[in-house]
DNA sequence: CAACTGACGATAG
DNA sequence: CCTATCGCCAGTT
């Protein structure tokens, strides 16, 4: 189920480190279901106390808007130790979060 | 049950 | 660089 490999992968993102839509998709199975990782998140980190705020888009921005979580989520990144750039960009190079010897 | 929505991504032009 | 379009699927109406 595209769902549960969505939770138990983002359960998965450690401290200090982002993952981008894209990549949870891919590694939950379909590359191209990046809207559902969205969407499963406001449903789902409520109820499974999932780390949202360490999901981004692929560019390295945070997807929400300013006034709409967007605040919010800068903030709890920036408490984990995570530097945003002037254009409020994250350097997905240093922050990506890149499993490895993980069983997905 | 059908239609619509959505914090996206890749591709084409 | 930008916009448009398709893909995908859980949740809401």
């Amino acid at each position: 189920m595209f769902y549960k490999n969505v939770i138990k992968i983002i359960k998965q993102i450690p401290f200090g480190k982002v993952a981008t839509y894209g990549q949870i998709a891919l590694y939950a199975g379909n590359h191209r279901a990046s809207r559902q990782v969205a969407f499963i998140l406001n449903s789902s980190s409520k109820k499974e106390n999932l780390p949202w705020f360490r999901i981004i888009n692929s560019k390295g921005f945070i997807s929400l808007k300013p006034g709409s979580g967007y605040e919010i989520q800068k903030n709890l990144l920036e408490n984990e130790g995570i530097i945003f750039n002037k254009d409020n960009s994250l350097d997905l190079s240093k922050y990506l979060w890149r499993p490895e010897k993980n069983n997905i």
